[in-house]
DNA sequence: TCATGTGAAGAGCTTCACAGCA
DNA sequence: TGCTGTGAAGCTCTTCACATGA
């Protein structure tokens, strides 16, 4: 989980961090809004996008209020302006450049259906160290073995690195990643990273979700038991 | 997000759903708990677990505690036994069934690298819909034809189906799990899709999370621009 | 009238601080 | 002494309720 920013104390200001829960609304919000767009929808309340998300509609007017004042009274918000509040908000009002590191049946999926599908992320290129895959295309996304990443990082201005190496070789990834002059990690592979300060990785986690949902999964008897202590 | 349960009033007994917040960073104890084990370490303090998690150690006790007294004062927590303790927990002292719906590329890679690399979790068939699949095998697990899932699901007991269609075809193959007796999914397409009461889906969202991500890869400048206001 | 924007109240989660026990 | 277990305090997030404005 990222950490937040304490809350700044002076004299004068207090300057508190955007909550993480919030962050986590906005690409929902962005994704339905890019759906209402398309259905060519001028205005949609904070009760439409409540009924779509399922998050309460105050909780909506909140998280929007704290960026600002986009909605008007009695008919709610401009759905194009709204997206781009958010897309300005989010960071995404400019393509931002990727990478991807490690092009094996994961990073190949996340490179055919998922990241390059949406307008907002750019992946510039494509990384690993096999002689098998380097050379490849997919899509239009080159494969180039690992000592070029500095390069294209530098050319391309790359923020964000997505890792989809397998765990045993995640620490050397991430090292040569951020040498190259990545910040910011998506890392897929199962395992903690050391990275220096300054370095921000989100872990993707995927068998932490599927131990949670296995939880909620098996424990309807739990709860009935507890409901009867 | 999973809905937790809302807290039942009586006049003589409480029972409050344990928050998600706790259920997810069971898993990550459990993770840590695997590697101590292993290393053969017999005790361990909640100061111990503290250091790797990056939780507070309080916060630690308190998630513990809240499903039973573990440890022994002076001492910590007995590795071994807390690992049982928390695998009994999450519903993981027996191996769960699971089905993955969709060998693609993602489909592949957890079936390769992620859930049966531990020895929680019990894959006992894939499905497609493709010809070009359906009769391979990944490592040990056989892709079959979805004509066969409800026969596997009722023979296997199947509590979970992990998702990994491209979402044209998520709401069919929900639909067709849901039909076969599974009431819990992991969800991989980016979308959403409809499912009766009782069935609980958990989504992936890889895409809201980059875009969160994103969210902190480019604000540094903001935070910087806020704090001068 | 209708829907936003927002203080205030409420609920939930985390940290503090320390009693209790090996 | 050392570390757990836990009420109480503190803090954050969500919901309520309503003033405000189109």
């Amino acid at each position: 989980m990222l950490k937040e920013k304490k809350v700044r104390e002076s004299s004068l200001y207090k300057v508190r961090a955007v909550s993480s829960s919030t962050i986590r609304r906005l690409p929902v919000y962005l994704r339905l809004l890019d759906s209402l767009t398309r259905d060519d929808l001028k205005f949609v309340s904070s009760k439409q996008l409540s009924e779509k998300t399922g998050y309460t509609a105050e909780q909506i007017r909140k998280d929007l209020s704290r960026f600002g004042t986009f909605g008007t009274r009695g008919a709610g918000y401009d759905t194009e302006a709204l997206r781009n509040e958010i897309l300005k908000i989010i960071g995404l009002h400019k393509k931002i450049a990727v990478i991807v590191v490690g092009v094996g049946h994961l990073g190949t999926a996340l490179l055919r259906y998922n990241v390059n599908k949406t307008p907002y992320t750019n992946v510039v290129a494509a990384f690993d160290t096999s002689p098998e895959v380097v050379g490849k295309r997919i899509l239009d996304v080159e494969v180039l073995p690992a000592h070029k990443m500095e390069e294209i990082v530098k050319k391309h201005d790359v923020k964000l690195a997505i890792l989809t190496v397998p765990s045993k070789n995640a620490q050397v990834a991430v090292d040569q990643v951020i040498q190259s002059g990545v910040q910011v990690i998506f890392n897929f592979a199962p395992t903690w990273v050391q990275v220096p300060e300054g370095v921000v990785v989100h872990n993707a986690d995927i068998s932490v979700e599927l131990q949670s949902l296995i939880y909620y999964a098996t424990t309807k008897e739990k709860e009935e038991y507890a409901s009867t202590i």
